[in-house]
DNA sequence: TCAATTATGTACCGAACGGTACAAAATAAC
DNA sequence: GTTATTTTGTACCGTTCGGTACATAATTGA
């Protein structure tokens, strides 16, 4: 066992509500006080836990996109017996499920970071990290149209890049629309419109 | 004529920096000093001419609206011999060049603010008016599709304030890529599809 | 029990924040 | 030229910013 007094707050815990508190006000927005404020500790507690406030940030941030986003991506990308158009609804579905949940701040936290980082009041690191991201998550979607392009799922001609650099563009555009305070309902009928003009489906958006 | 001392900077061209400004660091990264700074005045004149830095932001968001955002949205909607899907292809065209301008900073400062807005970072009244300018978008995309359906150019079952919604959050979501720093190309080409997805069009994204 | 180690609470640091008081400078009307 | 009015420059206000020094409390190994 290691030496010395013992933490008195659960840092998972911590990280979850410094997560949702830059989730909710951003980067610059949010200030240290706030965090040790609604995390219930104290300065040096929060330095020495997570070292100062851009890696809060940066952990924040990876922990919104493994809790969050990468499960709904690998959901997404696993073999299905369901076709793709299903599968893409049902990725959309969550996003919008999880950019308007009442129990969370609106909208999604890397879209927000993504819009508020390139200035000077976001580290450069931090911009370089989303930007990664984001390109990651290109890949990850373009993999997944080649592989059913490969399989004969897709049209030869269907181009699996631009298809995925759409894809996003809907996700995000719709996780703006969940910042503004769109009804859900609103957003789940733009998906659905959206899927039906990327996709071949038994229901499309004519009916 | 008016009495006083003479204002020693053009008003117009400061509220174009300012807007500039808050378009690149957003508006809890733009402190006052940095718009003086950049503005080339001080303080008590930014104050005297513009208020405070809400309502500079305020004054800085309608003209950017003003300058940018209305025009184009005023070309879509005028009556045109060219068919709609040429119209709207043209608009995102225009948004991507906005969006992805070498001179201007990345992205849309509407989408960025609206992103940025809804926490206590960001005062309540610019939080509302942001809101409004996002429906008031809405409104006007939705009255041209139903006057275009009126005219018989859509399908009866068409729904246009989902359509509306639709174009919006690709819109939205390429001023995100856009921000994240993606090339202007790729942004032309996902609009292509989306086109392609939304209106039946003589240059599908099928080649 | 006692030393070594780690976390906590308080109190503080210099810098930057948004905003303003005040006097000097400039302009127009008289 | 004087006066009234407006802008400018400087210097400052109280507050909050991100971050830390330091003493104390708690825990383990010896």
């Amino acid at each position: 066992m290691s030496v010395g007094r013992k933490r008195s707050f659960d840092k998972s815990e911590a990280l979850d509500k410094a997560m949702r508190l830059f989730w909710e006000n951003g980067y610059s927005g949010t200030s240290v006080s706030d965090l040790t404020e609604q995390l219930g500790i104290n300065k040096p507690s929060l330095y020495s836990a997570f070292g100062n406030k851009e890696k809060l940030f940066q952990s924040a941030l990876e922990r919104y996109m493994a809790c969050y986003a990468a499960p709904l991506l690998e959901q997404l990308t696993t073999p299905d017996e369901q076709p793709l158009a299903e599968r893409i609804r049902h990725y959309m579905s969550n996003i919008i499920e999880l950019v308007s949940d009442k129990t969370s701040p609106k909208g999604c936290l890397f879209v927000k970071s993504s819009c508020e980082a390139g200035g000077t009041g976001v580290p450069e690191e931090v911009t370089q990290a989303l930007q990664s991201m984001g390109l990651a998550t290109r890949q990850v979607l373009s993999s997944l149209f080649e592989q059913e392009q490969s399989r004969g799922r897709l049209p030869a001609t269907a181009e699996p890049k631009v298809m995925a650099d759409y894809l996003m563009s809907v996700l995000y555009g719709i996780s703006v629309l969940a910042r503004q305070g769109r009804r859900k309902d609103e957003l789940i009928t733009a998906a659905e419109f959206a899927i039906s003009g990327l996709l071949p489906s038994q229901t499309s958006h004519e009916h």
